[in-house]
RNA sequence: GCCCCCGUCGUCUAAUGGUUAGGACACCAGACUUUCAAUCUGCCAACAGGAGUUCGAUUCUCCUCGGGGGUACCA
């Protein structure tokens, strides 16, 4: 080991990490915000520290209640918990920024009659001029104008009516810091210009609240974005700031996660589908599944292994382990494990957990266990283990059971399952109805229908065994996929199979006609 | 324009100053199977480029190129 070992050595973390999430409630929660608070909480967690959830509606215009609901709904269905702030409450409350503007105003004062922030006059347009006609680009930005406003000039403008916003004072000198994720960065000496931290209207802007909410909150490691990152060093002079006002007492250390991108090489939008938390459970993700996944973008367990529980996440998750680049979201992968999460469900938890997607298909009576009939809890209790390893998303549940618990004496082939019918297929038909005719009630068993039928429509007719079984399962079933067949023709019983076989026999010549004709 | 970040198979990633650069998803092929799924086997597939350091760089440094973000009285 030589010297320059001290460049790839870690960083060492507090004793007593506190970590916060806290996001602006301003839509539907997605999955970058998901995976940020995933990555706080298995920090907590791991480190035995402490997780802070604030709420920065600071910004009246995009705020909304609603938002503000759905994110709490949000990390409760997934379990990500936490031990300050809101509903759990903490020493530091109120937790929504939106109930603290007396604090900021008085930091905000204190800034300024420390000589860090300044009134500033300036409007947009004015400073757009002044940068034109100084040759600079429009992106320039603020120019400092009004540093060096005097006494006389301030009256002036206030004479007129104007009301100075706040600017904080950004010094003349390189800003470092040393990132968690990606190590030592500097940001350029003039790079930055002075910003603001209060509106002339008094309102308090995210510059000023979000550092003096982790001031007050003793958060000593900040784990956010990387959108986040080149604010970084406008937060790092406030602190400053606020260290030599006694309000903070430390920096408090920085990992900027990296994107979550959608398709091409954008950042994944707020309006992707996939990127909608909600979408995604409706669709059948479970919260371990979508929850692994997750972790994978910018992280991984081990070499060679990629499905796992957040206990073992906990285990092992360290934020100095997170991978800079930026990661695409691949929904295909994120179903794999999904589907990997869902086999490993205790059967009844799976049951439980679909039927809600059963409920809203109309294919149970009920959204929870108590209420469905006795006839609907049989029969899932038998279906479980057969649907469970065969799907990948809870909504694809009611395509597979949804034959086995429907009543209906006929059910209409959909598209895939009319091209397992051939010409052949009525005589098919025709056997099995005679066959299973001869069936009594206590040998209707998967395993002997399987023998019966095997050994009078295969070996016996000579059909082959997909010509000879391909329309039994359209008539059970109705569809391509379904269930194993023998199985399905048990749960069913007697009855229903012999009913769906022969109707599906008055139908077929329908539909094969209806087939030839396209 | 200026500032900042990022660059290993198509995608997510692992490892390493010396390896046949590993795994997963996807894909393709095969096995099994009553369909689908699952499972098993196999295939395809990567160190962006150029210098430098070094006996030796995918790994360290620099440059280029490429991608992304910021440059708000949003967060």
């Amino acid at each position: 080991m030589s010297d320059d070992s001290e460049k790839t050595a870690r960083q060492e973390l507090p004793k007593d990490v506190r970590v916060r999430f806290c996001p602006s409630p301003t839509g539907i929660p997605h999955v970058g915000m998901v995976r940020t608070a995933l990555f706080n909480w298995a920090e907590a967690r791991h480190t035995g520290g402490k997780l802070i959830f604030r709420i920065e509606d600071t910004d009246n215009a995009r705020d909304t209640d609603k938002s503000f609901h759905q994110i709490v709904d949000a990390l409760k269905w997934l379990g990500i918990d936490w031990d300050e702030g809101i509903e759990v409450g903490g020493p530091d409350a109120p937790y929504f920024q939106s109930q603290r503007g007396d604090i900021y105003a008085k930091i905000a004062k204190q800034l300024l009659d420390a000589g860090y922030a300044y009134e500033s006059y300036s409007t947009a347009e004015e400073i757009e001029e002044r940068n034109k006609k100084a040759g600079r680009p429009a992106q320039f930005g603020y120019d400092g104008y009004d540093r060096t406003l005097t006494d006389e000039q301030k009256a002036q403008f206030k004479a007129e009516g104007r009301k100075p916003a706040l600017r904080i004072k950004m010094p003349d000198e390189d800003i470092t810091f040393n990132d968690l994720i990606r190590g030592p960065i500097t940001f350029k000496a003039g790079s930055v210009p002075d910003y603001v931290i209060v509106r002339p209207n008094g309102d308090p802007l995210y510059t000023l609240t979000n550092p003096v909410d982790d001031a007050l909150m003793r958060v000593n490691v900040v784990l956010r974005g990387e959108d986040l990152l080149s604010s970084t060093p406008r937060q790092i002079v406030l602190y400053r700031y606020l260290i030599k006002l006694g309000i903070a007492s430390i920096i408090p250390q920085f990992g900027h996660l990296p994107y979550v991108m959608g398709k091409g090489h954008k950042k994944l939008s707020k309006r992707d589908p996939q990127s909608n938390l909600f979408l995604l459970r409706d669709q059948g993700f479970i919260k371990e599944g979508l929850l692994n996944y997750l972790a994978e973008l910018g992280w991984s367990y081990s070499a060679d292994q990629d499905i796992f529980s957040m206990d073992q996440m906990v285990k092992k998750f360290d934020v100095r382990d997170v991978k800079a680049n930026p990661a695409h979201f691949d929904i295909d992968k994120a179903i794999a494990i999904n589907a990997e999460h869902i086999r490993m469900l205790d059967p009844q938890d799976f049951i439980n957990r679909s039927i809600p997607y059963l409920k809203k298909d109309g294919i149970v009576s009920a959204d929870n266990w108590d209420q469905l009939t006795g006839h609907e809890q049989e029969i899932l209790r038998a279906a479980a283990p057969l649907v469970q390893p065969r799907v990948r998303l809870l909504s694809e549940v009611s395509g597979m059971v949804g034959s086995l618990l429907s009543n209906e004496e006929y059910l209409a082939p959909e598209k895939g399952a009319i091209k397992q019918l051939k010409s052949d297929s009525p005589d098919v038909l025709d056997a099995s109805i005679k066959v299973l005719n001869g069936v009594s009630d206590d040998q209707w068993k998967a395993h002997d229908l399987h023998v019966l039928l095997t050994d009078q429509l295969v070996d016996k007719a000579g059909y082959k065994p997909r010509k000879a079984f391909g329309p039994i399962r359209v008539a059970v079933s109705g569809r391509r996929v379904s269930p194993p067949l023998f199985q399905s023709m048990e749960i069913i019983g007697k009855t229903m199979t012999i009913a769906r076989l022969t109707n599906l026999r008055t139908h077929i010549a329908d539909i094969l006609a209806s087939k030839a004709q396209q």
